[in-house]
DNA sequence: TGCTTAAGTTAATGATATTAGCTTATGATG
DNA sequence: CATCATAAGCTAATATCATTAACTTAAGCA
């Protein structure tokens, strides 16, 4: 899925919308080793509790006064490694698409082939993403006044979307599904079944695990109904 | 839909989750009649400027410094009306649910019975979603941290998900569906089908209405396809 | 060892929501 | 018609933000 926010199979919403792209970091000059290591460790430090508050207080419940609190800092310090608010936003949409992305490959992996991998993982994409809500926020819903990912933040969708493609072509290719369903038109189609099932688990069971309350069981019996949406042969 | 936010068959969530109620409107004392309407004059303004607002700024760009500004009035004159910014979310939650049930009630009235009305019914509601997308991300989404609609607020929903079950009832009487179709089940399976034709479209493509681009066209298609879901006879 | 500069600091600006307390003028009531 | 309660406005103040400017310090490369 992940479609929400794609940008080359869907259309052009967001390449109209991309922010002008000032430094995110404040320049990141030739550090030293020892230096560049260090620093990269405090932004990574600054992001996983910009995520723990997001968890805590809503995606836009993100404070950088706060975060500087937890990590026993002024809050201009924040500053010498986001240039503001949004560039956090931005780097935790990139951190969301890319591990997102790793989830739907191994998820993928752990199943048959075509359809079987499709659901699967889809799936584990599900799981994972209602494990990490405040990032599926980010990454679905449109939380943020002013926050448009950059094109680099974004980037991992677009393979997100070929994934997809092409295991559906297995499908087709394997005679589960009929050739109309190797189409751009099938993976949008897959994706409001899934954004679905998620949306209303992450509005209406926020204590719930993927597999659990109303919305997210029916997702795999949905999936196996694509066969009489493009019915093989 | 709306299920989003459903309390009664959507178990217990924001049972659990309603905010303890104080007075929303600072107290209604016993108003002479020609203040009484002056007073909610100046209530039906104050949602209406707020709700430009979040159109324009997004759910949680609506700062009640820029709807004071906008009514001519100074910032603390808000809270004679609203006892504080959770009370107009609240306020506004309720007037989309009550629009939005309206809406469906309406759109289904003018399509025939069973499947086609609820479908009819769907898509109006749709439409009307889109042109509303404010309203629609506070009733579908959690944008807005700490903000939990309340028990008020929340009444209509269950009513929309009765009349759901009605139609669907309908359709499986007049032979379209199988008797699982009147189910709770077949309510939330729905439901997640329009979530996710309505979330794709809000995030991905806010400049398209109804019936364009991507995502909505598939939606009648889908429910076409319910017959393979709840097969009859 | 010394010096560049990364990484922290404090101080200040202009937003915000909200509360307290004062003023005014509307309109219901005698 | 006069009175008076009070609805509905105001200003001032508090506490929270994000962000910028300008300074200090200390790490670590040469």
């Amino acid at each position: 899925m992940i479609l929400a926010y794609d940008v080359k199979h869907m259309t052009c919403y967001y390449s109209e919308m991309f922010n002008e792209q000032e430094e995110l970091t404040p320049a990141g000059p030739p550090l030293g080793d020892r230096r560049a290591r260090r620093r990269q460790e405090t932004i990574t430090e600054i992001l996983d509790i910009a995520l723990d508050v997001m968890t805590e207080e809503g995606v836009n419940g993100l404070s950088l006064a706060e975060v500087a609190r937890r990590l026993g800092v002024q809050p201009p310090s924040i500053y010498k490694y986001f240039a503001s608010i949004m560039a956090v936003y931005d780097a935790l949409f990139l951190r969301g698409q890319v591990e997102h992305l790793e989830v739907l490959r191994a998820g993928m992996a752990t199943g048959g082939a075509g359809l079987e991998a499709l659901t699967k993982g889809l799936e584990a994409s599900g799981r994972w993403l209602l494990e990490n809500r405040a990032l599926a926020q980010l990454l679905f819903w449109r939380p943020v006044p002013n926050f448009a990912p950059s094109p680099e933040a974004f980037a991992p969708s677009q393979e997100m979307v070929r994934i997809q493609r092409e295991a559906l072509a297995g499908a087709v290719a394997a005679g589960q599904l009929g050739p109309a369903a190797d189409s751009d038109e099938a993976v949008f189609l897959v994706s409001i079944l899934i954004t679905g099932a998620l949306t209303q688990a992450m509005a209406n069971e926020p204590e719930l695990s993927w597999g659990e309350g109303r919305f997210t069981p029916l997702f795999p019996r949905l999936m196996g109904h694509l066969a009489d949406i493009y019915p093989p042969g």
